[in-house]
DNA sequence: CCCTTTTCACCTAGGTGGTAAGAT
DNA sequence: ATCTTACCACCTAGGTGAAAAGGG
C-alpha cells in the first residue's frame, strides 16, 4: 500500500507536504491481515512480526528528521476468543468486516468482550538512527525491526505498552527537525503521519487463531525450527 | 591508563579543551602488550580483540560530538617471525623495546624485514553513534565493537584498511560538532585526540606468537569452544 | 475456564581459532 | 619457506512457538 496519511495535509512545512511511506512486506501483511493479525505482548519485549518496515520518499536529502512510531486503541473493547458463553451463536460482537470473519465459521472468533482497560501509557518508540539526514532515510529500507512489545505496565526498557486482548493500529510518524530558535510554535506543521490499515493487530500473550500460527511459523524465519513436511523457497 | 592526550592542547575550543578519554580493560591491553598484541586481518574484516572502549569525561552535555578511530603506522618497516635466516643470531632489526623482547629466547620474535609497504588508504571509523550529545557520550562506556580490520585494499565495506605484517597504534578523537557557520576555519580547534600506546599491535593474518593465541582464547568469549582443561570464572 | 508466565528445543546471525590448501 | 585464503566446528547472543505450570 502506498501512504495512507493522516487527516489535513495542509499547512504543513514544505520540508515534510510531500513526504511519502511504502509499505514494505505489503502482501504479507494483507494475508495476516485477513486472518486477522495477531502479535504477541510479553513481560520482557517482543517484536512485531511482520517487521513493520517502510521505503520513504520526498524528503529533502540535506534536512534532518526522526522517524518514531506509535500505536492507537482501535475501539474501546475488550475481546475474548471462543464461540460465545453456552455454544450459542456468535454475539453481535463478532468483528466484523476487520478483521473479516470469513474464518468464523470454520472454527471460533474473536468476540467483544466489554470495555477497554485503561489505556496503557501512551509511548512511542523512536527509530533508532534518528535524527538523520533525508537523503540517508531515503536510501534504503526503513525498519523497525528493534521495537517490541510489552504487556508490562511497569516497563522500564522502552518498549511499547499493549493491552493484551485489545485490537491496535500502528501509526508512522516522519518529523522535520526544525533548526529554528521558536520550533515548538511550528511543531504541528513539521510532521506528518501514516496509518496503514492492513497492519492492525489484535495483542494477545498466546496466539489464539491457529492459522495465525501456521502463517508466522511459515514466513518468520526465527521460526524455522517449528516447519514440518516439504519447503517452498 | 588516562588520556594520552596528543600535542597542542593550547587553542582548543572550550568543548573539548576539558575532555578526557580513559581506556577501558587496560589491565587486559596490557597483559597483550607485554607480549607484542597481534591483531587478525581478513579480507572480510575481523573485529579487534580486545576491543577499543573508552570512558569520557568533561564534555559538554547539551553539545554535539563525533567520535572516530583511525590507526597510524608505527614506523616505515615490515616485519617477519621467525630466528633470522640460516638460524643465526636475531638481527638488529629485533623488535626492542616495544614490544619488548621479554619472549624473544622463548622460541621466535619479531624481525624487521625490509621497508613498509606503500601505505593503504587511511580511512577513519566514525562511531556509529556518532553525533550524539555529550551527555549520551559520558552516561556509558564508549565501545567500538562494530570496528572491523581488513587486508584487502578493495574493500568496499568502510573497513579500516591496514597492512599484515606491520605495526599501528589506534587514534581516538572526539570532534565538537561547531555550529557556526564558517566552522571549517575553527575545525583545527574543535577536536581532541588521544593515543594509548598499550593498544598499539602488529597487523597479521594468522596468529605467530603462540601466547597471543592462548590469550586471546582464555579472554576472548568468542574463542571459548578452543579453552580446554579447568574454566576459571 | 480463560488468560498469563516460565521454560525449553530449535532456529538465525555472526564472532572465534584450527586446519589444510593455495599463492608467491 | 612464508604468508594468505577458505572452510569448519564451536562458541555467544538472541528471536521463535510449544508445552506445562501458574493465577484469578
Amino acid at each position: 500500500g502506498w501512504a495512507g496519511e493522516g487527516p489535513g495535509a495542509g499547512g504543513k512545512n514544505r520540508r515534510v507536504c510531500h513526504a511519502a511511506a511504502r509499505l514494505e512486506m505489503g502482501s504479507l501483511w494483507e494475508e495476516f491481515n485477513r486472518l486477522g493479525t495477531e502479535m504477541i505482548v510479553t513481560k520482557a519485549g517482543r517484536r512485531m512480526f511482520p517487521t513493520f518496515q517502510v521505503k520513504l520518499s520526498g524528503l529533502d536529502p540535506l534536512a534532518d528528521y526522526v522517524l518514531l512510531m506509535d500505536f492507537i486503541p482501535l475501539d474501546d473493547k475488550r475481546y475474548r476468543w471462543g464461540w460465545g458463553d453456552g455454544g450459542r451463536e456468535p454475539d453481535p460482537g463478532v468483528l466484523s468486516p476487520s478483521p473479516p470473519c470469513r474464518y468464523a465459521f470454520h472454527s471460533s472468533s474473536w468476540l467483544a468482550a466489554g470495555r477497554a482497560e485503561p489505556a496503557a501509557p501512551g509511548r512511542v518508540h523512536f527509530h533508532p538512527d534518528s535524527p538523520a539526514k533525508g537523503a540517508q532515510w531515503m536510501r534504503q529500507i526503513v525498519s523497525f525491526d528493534k521495537l517490541k512489545l510489552t504487556n508490562n505496565l511497569l516497563d522500564d526498557n522502552g518498549h511499547i505498552i499493549l493491552n493484551s486482548m485489545h485490537r491496535y493500529q500502528p501509526r508512522f510518524h516522519i518529523v522535520f527537525v526544525d533548526p529554528r530558535r521558536d520550533s515548538e510554535r511550528f511543531a504541528h506543521q513539521n510532521f506528518k503521519s501514516f496509518s496503514f490499515p492492513e497492519t492492525q493487530f489484535m495483542a494477545v500473550t498466546a496466539y489464539q487463531n491457529h492459522r495465525i500460527t501456521q502463517l508466522k511459523i511459515a514466513s518468520n524465519p526465527f521460526a524455522k525450527g517449528f516447519r514440518d513436511g516439504d519447503p517452498e523457497p
